[in-house]
RNA sequence: GCUCCCUUCGUCUAGUGGUUCAGGACGCCGCCCUCUCACGGCGGUAACACCGGUUCGAAUCCGGUAGGGAGUGCCA
């Protein structure tokens, strides 16, 4: 048995898609099972479409979730000669013809097959053209066989059979010379002897007038796994309405890329009912024999809930190093605050992302600290006015700031004011975070630090005296 | 229109003729834990598209219907 070889072709003419990822993955996790080489090309033919930004994007989202390729990238538009070789051999050969007709006249044709209910598909008019037609530019077209079928037996799909009577002759080469998807992806898989073509179900209607070219190749073809696409949360196609579809998007909203894997992984494929894999996991069970035949809709929760899983799984340095860079992007400094990885330590269990962590860790980084108006008046009540006053002349005192001294401290307030913990607890949080939730409120206090803490709680004690007064008063 | 593909809880899925009045997960609801919020634990909600056939027996096999999707480009 030869080795395993897959590729990833993706072509830059947009960003690299979530859906495409997915295909990326499949075909990775193929040959990392298989002991094989994953391969990745560039399907850049298209010029005008074709942008070096895209390139970049493709390179570094496949990067960031360490999908790493034994080969290439390649790069078709470096392979011209490779396909014109071949064009103009099956010219010799007769495989090939040049046709000399034109847009409209294509056009003219399609609409009179489509008025008469039959199937639209060149009709073969410049097969056997003898002379060539003077002041035209031709397309060479490949001459698929008239009659007989092609039998394409998906590894996902099973036995899918297609008549050759319903292809029609593609165009390989444009006017320009340019050679086109459909022949470029068989001369390239061929030199590049891939042995299974893992792509989207899109491309299963390509896969016979594929394996005709083979044949016109004088070769094997490889073996074809169709995956069933991935669909926006609504069921429509997957588009930007749905959200991020930008890889992207996911690194910057603070997604980690083991989780965005690890939910990519079980659209259309399982492993009995296992939810969680680690990227060996992944490698060590991944089987296209295991692939599902139908498509798959995006779900955006459950990705939400997997990257946290993912988030309360990772170290915390690492988490914050991420978390670091999440304060950043919304104007923060680390310098300016705790060390991020004790805030993600403090708030792994209670954020679905980094991007949302650095939010809720808001205030542990800035100077200001607006109390929710509503909160100050539920929780800064003048009756917690004295408990408050102790707990900060305690917490003043204590020449360690740690979170069990914190903790003795407030403790030692609640025993003397004969209060639950909750009724000092939840004041202190409005006082020093702003709001009424954070992680445990000693860990709150020790990542807001010492100073201030203090002078956020002065603050809320002379609110609530004023307060008071403004009660007395009246 | 034509060709091809698909169809189990709202969603991702398990299930490959009987041990399943269908299991897990996300979501949602409730309870427990608890200084808040989470996390965690426990429980609940909810599905074999439809109609025929094969069979002692079908979510599982076959046919049809309906619905959805892809392709039908000098895009990939």
């Amino acid at each position: 048995m030869s080795k395993v070889r897959t590729r990833f072709a993706p072509s830059p003419t947009g960003v690299l898609h979530i859906g495409s990822i997915r295909t990326a993955l499949f075909c990775w996790l193929y040959a990392r099972r298989h002991g094989g080489q994953f391969i990745l090309r560039i399907e850049d033919t298209d010029r005008e479409r074709s942008k070096p930004e895209h390139i970049d994007a493709i390179l570094d989202g496949l990067a960031w979730l360490g999908i790493d390729a034994d080969e290439g990238p390649y790069y078709q538009s470096q392979r011209m000669d490779q396909y014109n070789a071949v064009v103009e051999r099956w010219l010799d050969e007769g495989k090939a013809y040049r046709c000399y007709c034109s847009k409209e006249e294509l056009e003219a044709m399609r609409e009179a097959q489509k008025a008469a209910g039959e199937h639209v598909r060149y009709d073969g008019r410049c097969r056997h053209l003898e002379e060539p037609k003077p002041g035209i530019e031709p397309v060479v077209r490949f001459r698929n066989p008239l009659d007989g079928e092609v039998v394409v037996e998906d590894l996902v799909r099973g036995r899918v059979v297609f008549e050759n009577a319903q292809l029609d002759d593609l165009i390989i080469a444009r006017s320009d010379g340019s050679p086109t998807y459909n022949f470029t992806v068989v001369i390239d898989d061929y030199d590049m002897q891939v042995t299974h073509v893992i792509r989207g179900d899109d491309h299963l209607n390509n896969t016979p007038r594929q394996i005709n070219m083979f044949e016109a190749l004088g070769v094997a073809p490889p073996a074809f796994a169709h995956l069933p696409m991935i669909l926006g949360s609504d069921g429509a196609k997957l588009s930007k309405r749905h959200g991020a579809v930008d890889i992207r998007d996911y690194r910057e909203q603070g997604y980690l890329p083991e989780a965005v894997l690890n939910y990519l992984v079980r659209l259309g494929w399982s492993h009995g009912d296992q939810e969680i894999f680690c990227v060996d996991e992944m490698t060590a069970l991944f089987d296209i024999a295991d692939v599902n035949q139908s498509a798959s809709q995006f779900n955006p929760e459950k990705l939400l809930w997997l990257n946290q899983q993912y988030i309360i799984a990772t170290p915390a340095d690492r988490l914050g190093d991420e978390l670091g860079k999440q304060l950043g992007a919304i104007g923060l400094d680390a310098d300016d605050g705790p060390d991020p990885a004790d805030v993600a330590e403090g708030y792994r269990e209670r954020a679905q992302t980094l991007r949302e962590m650095a939010e809720k860790a808001r205030y542990c980084y800035e100077d200001d600290c607006e109390v929710d108006g509503k909160q100050a008046k539920k929780h800064l009540r003048p009756v917690i006015l004295e408990p408050l006053k102790d707990v900060r002349e305690k917490l003043a005192a204590l020449d360690d700031w740690s979170e069990s001294a914190i903790n003795n401290a407030i403790h030692d307030t609640a025993d003397a004011f004969d209060i639950n913990i909750g009724k000092i607890g939840q004041p202190l949080r409005i006082a020093v975070t702003g709001g009424p939730v954070s992680p445990p409120i000693d860990v709150t206090l020790k990542l807001v630090g010492r100073e201030r803490s203090l002078a956020r709680l002065d603050a809320a004690i002379d609110y609530i005296t004023e307060r008071a007064q403004g009660q007395k008063a009246s």
